[in-house]
DNA sequence: CACTCCCTCACCCAAACGGTGTATGCAAAA
DNA sequence: TTTTGCATACACCGTTTGGGTGAGGGAGTG
């Protein structure tokens, strides 16, 4: 038995439809926000939940907290657009099971659900580049801790981060780890994106914030 | 009597000369380095010391602090190309009686050196702007805290400041506070100067670390 | 072997940033 | 009153970042 919650009524209505044509799932109920979503999740006790993370009033990665509060067996299942690791770091550590971004394929979409039910711990394949594939693990091993993001970075991205962290440019910290500053500028683009974070000093803020 | 602490031979040189027309003043050392002034001024014991900030082996301010502490009666005078507060502030926490910029005029320059003696606080009129000009006084007043810095910016420029610290961008800054874009630069522009640092990343870590 | 991850580098383009100069209005201090 | 400091604003210019894309090589793994 399914809970979705989705503000967009045509997205909801038409992934009702995709998954009602399967017979071993069952749609108990829609939920257009965070608050509506509880409210239901209460009342109709699905065994799984697709949870936007956009939605007004409540957003998708605090109902889940919530509900997970209440009801610790349910399994939640994270819908969003976004394909920035932070928000993944967000939802799993309020309890979510897995992760899928919404252009993901319909088979794909379906094989996660079934796989999620019994279990597993997936993810979705259409992530970038490397990102978020080991997000989940690397989440439930570094505990409930509020320093999320920078566990995500590879070694170098860190030291990249680190050097950047001390008021350096992209030419000095290029010349002090002896790469090119195209390289350093890759480095963090990745940092950025896996922090989900909007520029330089954020990222710095995330940095020294995790220290 | 004056010791002049000095790394560059021909500055100091010339600097003598032209102390030495003055009848009421005696030059009776020169030191190349921090580590000589300070023997120097425990052997000659003068009773002002004209210290070049950026000096080899050990800079003026730790210098001056060194020395202040034997010998507490000692007026020292801080020379300097620089122009940033961050360098004044801390030779006025080191036991600094002034500051001159080195490109200050002859005649300046002896007041200067003329009116500290009496014990007059004064400060090189050639600072930027109206920069340091409450330096010394607000130091003081500080008390001998660490945090350096912040405390020269304006209410405005620490508004600024704060809300860059928080990640936002320029255009981000200018919204929040109902200023133009260009506007936030000239802030942005005068903090760097204020704190003698080289950027915003920098600028943001002087500000997190004096809160 | 095929696949993934990571590090590396490159090129392009747009946006943001940093530095400098200039100017006005205003209030406080000399 | 003249000067000084502050806040504001605008312009010009060059540099730096950010974002996107692509691509190659080495290490590890199923």
């Amino acid at each position: 038995t399914l809970l979705i919650a989705e503000d967009q009524r045509l997205f909801r209505q038409s992934l009702r439809l995709l998954l009602e044509r399967e017979p071993d799932l069952r749609v108990v109920g829609e939920a257009t926000d965070g608050h509506e979503a509880f409210d239901l999740a209460m009342n109709t006790k699905p065994e799984m939940i697709l949870m936007d993370v956009d939605m007004p009033r409540l957003d998708g990665v605090t109902a889940t907290r919530l509900i997970r509060g209440c009801l610790p067996d349910v399994k939640v299942l994270m819908l969003s657009v976004h394909d920035d690791d932070a928000r993944i770091v967000a939802a799993v550590q309020a309890g979510a099971c897995g992760y899928i971004l919404k252009d993901a394929d319909h088979a794909e979409f379906l094989r996660i659900i079934r796989a999620t039910y019994r279990g597993e711990q997936v993810h979705s394949p259409f992530m970038p580049d490397g990102f978020a594939r080991n997000v989940v693990s690397a989440l439930q091993e570094a505990g409930g801790g509020a320093p999320v993001g920078v566990a995500l970075l590879t070694e170098r991205e860190r030291e990249i981060l680190a050097v950047a962290a001390s008021g350096r440019g992209n030419k000095d910290i290029a010349d002090q780890l002896c790469v090119s500053l195209d390289t350093v500028k890759t480095h963090l683009h990745h940092i950025y994106r896996k922090l989900g974070v909007g520029g330089r000093v954020e990222a710095v803020l995330a940095y020294l914030n995790s220290k």
